[in-house]
Formats: structure tokens, C-alpha cells, sequence
DNA sequence: CGCGATTTGTGCACGTCTTCACAAGCGCCT
DNA sequence: AGGCGCTTGTGAAGACGTGCACAAATCGCG
């Protein structure tokens, strides 16, 4: 409310305000509505509501309501929000005001695939190095980079201000490598490699494992199927999908 | 407790014995569970502790003995937990008795790093198809399995019974491939594309989307920063590391 | 200038998740 | 057989997240 905490204008940085800590969920949804706030930015959009970002989004308008109100937004009733001032107020939060320099360590079959990923540079970051341990690789140039040695991680960490480390390598070597991230003061980590990382406090870690998302969608497909073996006892109105025979169960029956 | 809902076992499929249904947040941990057991069967463990399994999956172990109990699961006290037993009821609960289908639509950047990926085949799937729509990918072949266009999906969707649909495709042209997905039966999909997926109702969406990890990363970093520069307010004894000036610079100095 | 339409910000109640702490159960050793 | 140490399974309490519903604020218009 009136209480507007001054909200440390995304230009004037320098004495760094002291940032509202937010819940963790609301920090986990504020890319979504930044991408989202993009895209309205893109095609010509002043101002927004919660009911027209939350859409945008994919989440629930109270619930988009509350987050922003947490940052001490600036919405105006009867209109909504300024797409344009609000873009500003959420990378400032995340910290994205600065481009981040990221070092991706291990340039095989995905490290490829994410060092030519624009993604990258259009969301607030930039690939400050390309690392591995396999010598054949070193020297290979890829969008522009060329792949050094991951024990030149020090010299790295010294040319640049390494804010996060991302992790592509094999899972035998992953815990090495946050090791070494973290030697050269690397304090935010995000693993690809199927294993968890044993860090010192302070360091943040977040993890993305393809099988994991594959095995939960798994679970909700079985159950499905389960379900509609069943004489529908909660029933829950399926709609939307004509004819009610439901695709998936038949597999089940396959199976041989 | 002793209401052991004999817990359909593994072997014996045929009559669906309605699963328990979980709560999500342990469905999302089962899989990690899952990981850590398969990695103590390979180093010989016949049992493991939820002290000792909790620890190999990076949780607490109260929470590790709560999500088991859900599955009516089989501990022994004073004993701990058989592994072997354990993988299979975790396998047969997320439906990975039988290997699952997946079809990936998208075979650019990314799609060939994931078509070239060996998680699939070793945590129960199997890629079934590789699809895109650009002509001159058709016909490539990639780790044994040749390219097809995205409109022969009808024709895929027909020959094995698809479970699941993963998205690689840019973000414009994956809600279009989510409703080709959806129209051939596929009712859960894993969607890379920076953007969030309309789909009726009964179909299960999840997203992996790299940024949004980053940018979570990067408010973590700059809070770090912020709090830094401050002279520990609430100060909320940040115990554990001594010298209180923030965690991070301790493992700096361990460096070299 | 006042009124109605619109939309934000939030109090509140509810559900879910986490964590502690401990009784009950199990195996082993004497 | 009995006791002891270890580990599971769970009750209860608290933290956290969600969503409804509505008062307060703002704009545009007559
Ligand atoms: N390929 C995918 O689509 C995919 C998807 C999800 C997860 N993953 C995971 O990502 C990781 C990488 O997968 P990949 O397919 O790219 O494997 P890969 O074998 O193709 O590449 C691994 C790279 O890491 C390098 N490396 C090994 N040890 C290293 C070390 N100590 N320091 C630095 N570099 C080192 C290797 O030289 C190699 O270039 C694996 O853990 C895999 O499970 C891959
Ligand atoms: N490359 C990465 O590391 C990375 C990381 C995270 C997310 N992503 C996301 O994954 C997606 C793919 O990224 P990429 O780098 O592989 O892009 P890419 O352009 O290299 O590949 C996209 C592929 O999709 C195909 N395609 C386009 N429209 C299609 C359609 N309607 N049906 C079927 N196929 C179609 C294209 O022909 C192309 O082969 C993007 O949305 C990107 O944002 C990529």
C-alpha cells in the first residue's frame, strides 16, 4: 500500500536497496510473467491487467495480484499495470539489470545444444566461457566462443565475474566441477547431470533432470489409465475430449 | 500401517489395482528416490536406511519415510528398506514397468542433443519417433532413428501407441505441435519452448525452460549481494559458518 | 462535480507440505 | 526368552502457498 518502498528505480543503482525477500514461489513465477510482459511489450501494449497478464502466464489473476504486491507494484486501479514499468521493476529484482556472465563446463552433446542457444543473450545473460576436460574438444570455437579447459577455470574467474556456473558434464564428474565452481567463488549453480551436488552453505544449486519431468508425467499417465478401468467413481465431469474413450488406456492393454 | 494394500505387484499387472493416488510433491520426489536406489543396487547395497537414502537424494529423511508410507511401502524396522523391493514398487507406481513411448517433435539445436541422449533408454522410455517440419530434416538419421515429418504424426501415432510428447521446437510453433500432439491421443507433454501451452483438460503439461532457472538463480545472486553490502540486519544467526560475513567468502579462500 | 465501471491490493479461510518427536516394531545378542 | 539398540511409520503443529471475495482507488464520462 501507500507504504511504496521506494523500489531502488531500476536506473540508480549504487547503494544497493535492501530487496523485499520474497516468498520462494513468487520469485519461481516472476520469469513467467517477465517473458510473458515481453511479449505484450512486443506487440504494442501500454498497460495490462492482472486478468490479461495472469492469462498470458498461465496462472491465476489473485495469485499474480499478490505476487506484484509483494514488490510493492505499481498497478493503478481501473487500468491495471505499465507493461514497460513493470518489466523494469522485475529485472531489477531478479537482478537482471546487470548481464550475468555464465560459464557453461562441459561441451558435449548438450553443452553444444545450450552454448548455441539464444536464449541466452535475449533473457539477461551472456556465456562468458565455454569449459571442458576432454582435450580434442579444447580450442573448438562454437557461436563465437572458444572451449578452454576447465582447469583454466581460475584464470576465467579472474578475467570475468562469473555469476552462475552451469553444469553439462557426465554425472561422475558434476560434483568435481561444483567443486571447482565453487573454489573460484561461483555461489549459483545449475546442474544438468543426474545427481545431487554437495555445496557449502550460500552456494544455491537447481537442478534440471529430463528423466525426472519425464517419469512424473509417467505417473499422472498411469493413473489416468487406471482411472478409466475403473467405473468412474469421482467422475469429474472429463469433458473437453469427444468421445469419452479416453486414447491412452488402450496402451495399457497392449502391452503383450 | 498394517492395511497393506497388497501394493499390485510389479509382476503382476493385468487387473489395474487402483493406485494410491500421492501427493504431488511426492510424486515430484519419487523419481530422485528412484535414482539413489538404482545407484546403491549397483554398488551391492541389499538395504538402505531412510537415514542413508534420504542423504543419497538430497532430502530429509522424515520426509523420505512420509512419502514412502504413501505407497504402503515395505520397511522393515530396526532394518531399513530393501532395495530391490523398493525400486520396483517406486517403478510400478510411476508406470515404468512398461517402457513408454516418446515422440520428439522438434529436431533442431536441442532436439539433437536429446535425441542423442542415453537418459531416455536408461530410466524407462524409449524415443519412438523424431519429428520436425522443416523438409531438409526429413530423412536425416540420428542414433538409428530417421526424421519424419511432423504431419506424418497420424501415421506414428497409429504404428506405436505414443505416451508421451516432448516440444523442441521455437516457442511459435509449439502451441500448434501441442494440438497435433493432442488430436493423435497423446495426453502429456513436455514442452521446452519458452511459452505456456493451452491443452483441454485431462491432458498433462510439464516445462523445462532454462531461462526461468537462470533468472531464479540470478535473484538468489543478487539478494546474496544485497545483503552483503548491509551490516546484518535481522541478522537471523546465520549460525553454521563462522565469521559471519556471509558463507560465500569462506570457500574462496579453500581455492588454490 | 459526481457517479458508475473497472481493477487493484489484501484479509481471511482453507488446503498442502514440512518437520519434529516418539511410540511401535524388528532383529540380534546374550 | 528377554532385553537392547536401531529404524520405521505417523500424529500433531507449524510454515507456506492458494484463491475467494470485497473494500478502496482510479478513470472516464455525462
Ligand atoms: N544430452 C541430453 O539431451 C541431456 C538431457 C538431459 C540431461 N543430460 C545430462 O547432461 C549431461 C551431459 O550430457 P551429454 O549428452 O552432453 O554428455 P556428453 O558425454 O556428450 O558430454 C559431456 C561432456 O562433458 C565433458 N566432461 C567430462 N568430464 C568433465 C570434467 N570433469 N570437467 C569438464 N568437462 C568434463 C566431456 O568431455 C564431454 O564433452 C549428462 O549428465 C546427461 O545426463 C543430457
Ligand atoms: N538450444 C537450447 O539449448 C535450448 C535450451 C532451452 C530451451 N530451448 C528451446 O527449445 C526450443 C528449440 O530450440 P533449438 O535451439 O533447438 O531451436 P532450433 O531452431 O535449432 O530447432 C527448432 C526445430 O524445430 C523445427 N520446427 C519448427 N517448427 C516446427 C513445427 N511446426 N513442427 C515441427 N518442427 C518444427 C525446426 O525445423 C527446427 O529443426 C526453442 O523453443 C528454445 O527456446 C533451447
Amino acid at each position: 500500500m501507500s507504504q511504496h518502498r521506494h523500489p531502488g528505480a531500476p536506473g540508480r543503482a549504487g547503494a544497493v536497496p535492501a530487496l523485499p525477500d520474497l516468498p520462494e514461489a513468487t520469485v519461481a513465477r516472476l520469469p513467467e510473467y517477465l517473458r510473458a510482459l515481453h511479449n505484450l511489450a512486443d506487440t504494442g501494449h501500454e498497460t495490462v491487467s492482472s486478468e490479461g497478464l495472469s492469462a498470458a502466464a498461465g496462472v491465476n489473476s489473485a495469485k499474480l495480484r499478490k505476487d506484484l504486491s509483494h514488490l510493492g507494484s505499481y498497478g493503478t486501479r481501473g487500468v491495471g499495470y505499465d507493461v514497460a514499468l513493470l518489466i523494469e521493476q522485475i529485472e531489477y529484482v531478479l537482478g537482471l539489470t546487470q548481464r550475468r556472465a555464465v560459464a557453461l563446463v562441459g561441451v558435449g552433446n548438450l553443452g553444444h545444444a545450450l552454448a548455441g542457444y539464444d536464449g541466452f543473450a535475449s533473457r539477461g545473460f551472456r556465456i562468458a566461457a565455454l569449459l571442458d576436460a576432454d582435450p580434442s574438444r579444447v580450442g573448438e570455437e562454437i557461436n563465437g566462443l572458444v572451449v578452454r579447459h576447465v582447469d583454466d577455470l581460475p584464470t576465467v574467474a579472474a578475467e570475468e565475474s562469473l555469476a552462475i556456473g552451469v553444469i553439462a558434464t557426465p554425472a561422475a564428474a558434476a560434483q568435481q566441477v561444483a567443486d571447482q565452481l565453487v573454489a573460484v567463488g561461483v555461489t549459483s549453480i545449475l546442474n544438468f547431470a543426474p545427481c545431487v551436488l554437495s555445496v557449502p552453505e550460500g552456494v544455491d544449486v537447481r537442478k534440471v533432470d529430463l528423466a525426472i519431468e519425464l517419469q512424473i508425467l509417467s505417473f499422472h499417465e498411469h493413473r489416468k489409465a487406471s482411472l478409466t478401468a475403473l467405473p468412474a467413481t469421482g467422475g469429474s465431469a472429463l469433458t473437453a475430449l469427444p468421445g469419452g474413450f479416453a486414447a491412452t488406456d488402450t496402451q495399457e492393454a497392449i502391452g503383450t
